[in-house]
DNA sequence: ATTATTTATCACCAGTCGGTGACATGCGCA
DNA sequence: TGCGCATGTCACCGACTGGTGATAAATAAT
């Protein structure tokens, strides 16, 4: 008999390359699924091979959520592209990151849906990959910041958080609900409606 | 034999008594475990009483989170009082309405976690929730609603759907978070420099 | 007093979960 | 060649899930 027929495709006995199946498999089930079917089976039926190998090379689900975590270190920096100009005024800088956090967290589902989960869940898997993508963004905006002073009486930190907010939530909601409060937000029209009203808000607000 | 003792209190053979004390549970553990730990066997173990009963008084896992929603219907009609004085500008107006829906949010648990949940999650249940919680504020903004117009120029509609979002989003961390993005929103002064922050930005926003 | 009906409980089903130990098989090394 | 280790597979465990049919017990109707 000819044993060399039908190499099964993909049971070729290569550690690392099952390693990365499993870890890219998992993702894929956190992203489509959510933290709901999440687990051990899921994530080997998703990966096609046996759940002891999840055991072997992850060292069970709490390491499989470490390792997508540590995946995570640089999520924002890599999709954030750098601003064509530099800023000028507070107004333009604020500006200029809102709209670079909303792109990077635009085109990144599993970073929208731990964004989601973070205020939703608390467990502790939730924990661990909320802080892999807090830290990633911390330093990410320490490395955009400018010596740039906001306008007096205007509290900035406060008022940067709201407008972070307003973008994470309207981005959160259109991917589950396409939408939200009666805003659409499905096209890139409506994209450029609600990008329209933050920049005249930032405008308003940061007037020097 | 005294076989009046002990009547095990709350074993009375009462229908509606039992009806209000599972649909009770069911909030309960809702509102504690979210949605991931709601199921038939963990309602009946709150409840003390056999799953069995939660079939034949709901129909099932899907008539009790039906009869949930039906009882979320007023949900924000009951917290949120009414302005102390009748607005004058749109300005006024939106701030009215904003921190009415925030004082409301605040102080309803089960609301704040369906409202994370419709982000988070897409499960049909959720969506049962979500649409009761939904009609119970178009009825209410409806109510609010005067004749002022907002300023020329503004897109009003996207300018108060990004405001509630930033206070829904706001209120949802704070619960879950502490906080969001730096601004610690434990205490009632967090809250009420959050609020001065809104406050601004509406004034400016909407200033005539 | 004797039925009927409602209310509540129990036992059990098939299926899934996370987790583990035993086993097969292929590869590199001596 | 044969040995040993790394890789992959399988069968099984106890616990839990949603769901259902049969049964006990208390109340209402006759």
């Amino acid at each position: 008999m000819d044993e060399s027929i039908e190499p099964v495709e993909g049971k070729q006995r290569d550690r690392a390359r099952t390693h990365d199946t499993i870890l890219s498999a998992a993702k894929d089930v956190l992203a489509a699924d959510g933290f709901q079917g999440f687990g051990i089976n899921s994530v080997a039926r998703k990966a096609g091979c046996d759940k002891q190998l999840i055991y072997r090379y992850f060292g069970g689900l709490e390491g499989l959520v470490e390792a997508i975590g540590a995946d995570l270190a640089t999520w924002i920096s890599d999709a954030a592209m750098a601003p064509a100009v530099k800023p000028s005024t507070y107004s333009q800088w604020a500006e200029t990151l809102l709209f670079g956090y909303m792109a990077a967290l635009r085109q990144n589902r599993l970073v929208q849906k731990i964004s989601a989960w973070e205020i939703a869940d608390a467990s502790p898997s939730v924990r661990q990959l909320s802080k892999a993508r807090s830290i990633a963004l911390g330093r990410w905006i320490a490395g955009q910041r400018g010596d740039l002073a906001p306008p007096a009486g205007i509290d900035a930190a406060a008022t940067n958080a709201i407008l972070i907010a307003a973008t994470q939530h309207l981005i959160l909601a259109s991917s589950t609900l396409g939408g939200f409060s009666g805003l659409s937000l499905a096209t890139d029209e409506d994209w450029q409606r609600a990008e329209a009203a933050l920049a005249t808000i930032i405008r308003k607000v940061y007037a020097q």
